[in-house]
DNA sequence: TAGCTACGGGTCAGCTT
DNA sequence: AGCTGACCCGTAG
């Protein structure tokens, strides 16, 4: 044992309940003593309870101890500990049924301990260690917290499998660690299977069936392998080489012993994947046990543990000492959205490349054919899919974003994009040493529901000349202006500060408003640092609080916390257009934290500096207008963009005024003209590619002032020749399973009905067309399609959107001739 | 191992006429 | 046939 200093990047933490000991662990990076594990059998699981409260004498508990906190309604509380959580469990079930009310008691002792320490996923350890083979433990080592940037190995992974025969076919892993990278493929040939390619591969084949013990697995080889990954910095060059990469092994037990034994020499730090959790590791764990193999990909020899997400869809997975993180989660968490989220077509927007085979059957069958003809071709082929991921992390940085949100939220790469949880992270421990205690989020009530931004009535028309202002961080700068948070409501009556509508906060006592403060100026570093991975993360987190306090599931939420703050909003909102109107202008539209201004005529010609100089009114009166009011004003204006073109189209259904939500507009960006659509079909999923393209299109002309009218008549004559077909394909997500659907049978129901029912398929992404006969999925090839329908579904709403602003119709403008045409047509069909 | 509300619009199903 | 509310999805902020 010696004594050793190092700061380390935490990747996991779990707790257990010994016989009567409980333990909390965790694992981590540290750029000089490699993984690190650090133990905690000194901390007591704990809750609180009001000093008065009796305990019930069946309630097991080490001790009691008065501190000097309050729970919300100022008494004092007690802290009650316990040896292990399961203790602490059947004390508050105890006392929640005698009417005893706990404070804290689900807050876990591994996050609490963290908590309390502002200890943010990195962390300077000083102890004695001793080594564990490639772990340097330490036990109870004083900790602190630090700053430090991991240097992370990733393990894409991910196994093709017979659909038919549930057979596990084969396993690659793409080993990555910065430029450096590994190829492994674990494919399976039963000892029958003469594929004709054995002797190409003789060599490994012979391996395989050789070690029937794992742990004597090349061992020597295989580090010195990993010490000197292939270098892939000089580009993309490196390929997969099935004789020097792929293994072959006779049996699937085998394979999975293998796997598993190779995986944790290999060592990585986080796995990912594609529904890496939800398909991989759920077959390889179900697998193992239909094989009697332990599915141990840890740090600490414990098996995986797979669990369904409760309040949400998925899987999630714990491996000591490894993260697993899914690429389609990621994206997802980081608002990324695509038509779909298979790899294709992930893998086809981001990195402009992607699989050819086009349909799931094809797919199936290309695999089987491959894994009987061409083992070979299948480990590239699984190969290339774990390579797609990894680029996909590259491309985006998902993996830094993620480290970047771990350091700033304190919640572990895992956790991260827990809102809630991130929130306790930064306020609990900060509120107790203001000497409160927080309620069990069981204990909170939703109260009423609270109204949210304000949006404007838009005046319908296409306008000239049009800026956008807007608030930067509404939310936030309102809660650090009127101090709306949960302390100061607590404490409302210390020099008490009141919002427009009313409700009071105290003005000196409170904790949000600094942390926002201290996050706004980190973020600028940030941006001048060039560090778009971090500002993104506070820029997140940021905009989570106002989400967390209006939400039951949060224990600080109280009715009156976003209530202040969106009524603040609203109120912003209203005022700044009336300062506009005031002044002579005119307010088109505005939405939340935006107000659209028309320029006044002599104006346009140099927007670039008056945009901003009415951007520094609006702000000065604020600046002013809050200051009378005994507010420091933290709110900022700015000038967002101009509109040389601004298009408000009328509601549809509801008749008369503007839809708000929607419009387009004329930017000038870099000198070039670009139309950009705000909740218009162009940019709805919802529509078919005719519907966008043609929505494009006519507004560009429009606002260009072309001529339509042979432009339109000839895209219906090409749609009804047939040669648009490719771009009517309806694309629609269904929330639940196609058979669930009972109140109502829309058209992307039906034709998920019939895919269910005439092909065997279930899917939650329909696409479809629509045909002379209904709804049908593109799988079953339609024809027959009912161009008339697209012709006044798709192109004709669209169109009059905007020629209506002008006085002039679809219709008007549509020949008849055309149009009978079409009917003809339509009759000599059928 | 739960951030929020506001809104448009297509379609269906049921009702009245 | 025409109207209306409910349902559902996708979107803005």
């Amino acid at each position: 044992m010696k004594q050793v200093t190092t700061d380390i990047f935490l990747l996991t933490s779990e707790w257990q309940d010994l016989r009567n000991q409980h333990i909390i662990r965790y694992y981590g990076v540290s750029k000089d003593h490699g993984t690190v594990e650090l133990i905690f059998d000194n901390q007591l699981p704990v809750f609180f309870i009001t000093r008065e409260a009796v305990l019930p004498g069946s309630v097991r508990f080490v001790k009691r101890r008065s501190v000097d906190l309050k729970n919300f309604a100022r008494a004092d509380v007690d802290a009650l500990y316990f040896e292990t959580r399961r203790d602490l469990r059947a004390a508050a079930k105890a006392l929640g049924e005698s009417g005893i009310t706990t404070f804290e008691a689900d807050i876990r002792s591994d996050r609490r301990f963290l908590m309390e320490r502002f200890i943010h996923s990195q962390a300077r350890i000083s102890g004695k260690c001793v080594k564990k083979g490639r772990l340097t433990s330490f036990r109870n080592p004083a900790i602190s917290p630090c700053e430090v940037t991991p240097n992370l190995l990733l393990a894409s992974l991910d196994i093709e499998t017979g659909v038919d025969s549930g057979q596990l076919y084969s396993i690659a892993v793409h080993l990555k660690k910065n430029s450096a990278e590994f190829r492994r493929v674990f494919m399976l040939k039963p000892p029958e299977d003469g594929d004709g390619q054995a002797s190409s591969s003789a060599s490994n084949e012979g391996d395989a069936t050789t070690f029937s013990q794992p742990d004597s697995f090349r061992s020597n080889q295989e580090s010195q392998l990993l010490l000197s990954f292939k270098d892939a910095a000089g580009g993309d060059n490196s390929t997969f080489d099935p004789d020097k990469e792929l293994f072959y092994f006779p049996s699937e037990k085998l394979l999975l012993e293998n796997f598993t034994a190779w995986f944790k020499q290999a060592d990585p730090d986080i796995i990912i994947g594609w529904n890496v959790v939800g398909f991989d590791l759920r077959f390889l764990e179900d697998k193992c046990q239909k094989c009697k193999v332990d599915l141990d990909l840890s740090r600490n020899g414990r098996n995986i543990y797979i669990r369904e997400r409760e309040y949400s869809s998925g899987y999630a997975a714990s491996i000591s000492g490894r993260v697993t993180l899914d690429g389609i989660e990621l994206l997802r968490g980081a608002f990324y959205t695509f038509e779909d989220f298979t790899l294709e077509t992930v893998a086809q927007k981001l990195l402009n490349k992607g699989k050819k085979i086009d349909f799931e059957e094809d797919k199936i069958a290309e695999i089987e054919r491959l894994f009987k003809e061409d083992k070979r071709g299948l480990a590239a082929y699984n190969m290339e899919d774990c390579v797609l991921v990894t680029e996909i992390f590259k491309k985006t940085g998902l993996l830094e974003l993620w480290v970047r949100r771990s350091q700033i939220t304190g919640l572990l790469l895992s956790e991260v994009g827990r809102s809630v949880a991130a929130f306790d992270h930064m306020y609990l421990p900060r509120l107790h040493r203001k000497g409160y205690v927080a309620p069990n989020v069981a204990d909170v009530r939703l109260e009423n529901h609270a109204a949210g931004g304000y949006v404007m009535e838009p005046k319908p028309g296409i306008h000239d000349d049009v800026i956008v202002l807007d608030f930067k961080s509404l939310y936030p700068s309102i809660i650090q202006s009127f101090k709306i948070e949960p302390l100061s409501l607590l404490e409302k009556d210390k020099h008490p500060v009141s919002t427009p509508t009313g409700l009071q906060f105290s003005s000196s006592e409170h904790l949000l408003p600094e942390l926002i403060t201290n996050m706004m100026k980190q973020r600028e570093i940030a941006k001048e640092k060039k560090d778009a991975f971090l500002s993104h993360a506070i820029k997140i987190l940021m905009n989570s609080f106002y989400g967390v306090m209006g939400t039951s599931g949060c224990r600080f939420y109280h009715e009156k916390l976003p209530s202040a703050i969106t009524g603040t909003g609203q109120w912003l909102l209203k005022e700044s257009r009336k300062f506009f109107e005031t002044r002579g202008y005119q307010v088109l539209y505005g939405d939340t934290d935006s107000v659209f201004v028309k320029l006044k005529s002599n104006e346009a010609a140099n927007v670039d500096s008056r945009g901003p100089e009415l951007a520094k009114m609006l702000n000065d009166f604020w600046q002013e207008r809050l200051e009378n009011m005994g507010v420091d004003s933290h709110l900022e204006v700015e000038f967002e963009k101009y509109y040389r073109k601004l298009v408000l189209p009328r509601a549809r259904v509801k008749q008369g005024g503007g839809a708000r939500k929607r419009y387009a507009g004329l930017l000038i960006k870099n000198g070039e003209e670009e139309l950009e659509f705000i909740g218009m079909e162009y940019v709805r999923s919802d529509w078919t590619p005719l519907a966008r393209e043609f929505q494009y299109d006519l507004y560009w002309k429009v606002l260009h002032g072309e001529n339509i009218r042979s432009w339109i008549n000839d895209l219906i004559l090409r749609l009804i020749n047939g040669e648009l077909d490719k771009k009517l394909i309806y694309r629609k997500r269904l929330r639940k399973d196609a058979s669930q659907y009972t109140k109502n049978i829309s058209p992307q129901v039906r034709a998920a009905l019939i895919l269910e029912q005439t092909l065997k398929k279930k899917t939650r992404n329909i696409r479809y067309l629509m045909t002379r006969d209904g709804p049908e999925p593109i799988e079953r090839r339609p024809r027959k399609l009912d161009y008339r329908h697209y012709i006044e579904k798709q192109l004709q709403p669209i169109a009059d959107s905007i020629l209506n602003l002008n006085g002039i119709s679809f219709q008007s403008l549509v020949q008849p001739v055309q149009l009978s045409l079409f009917d003809d047509f339509e009759e000599n069909e059928s």
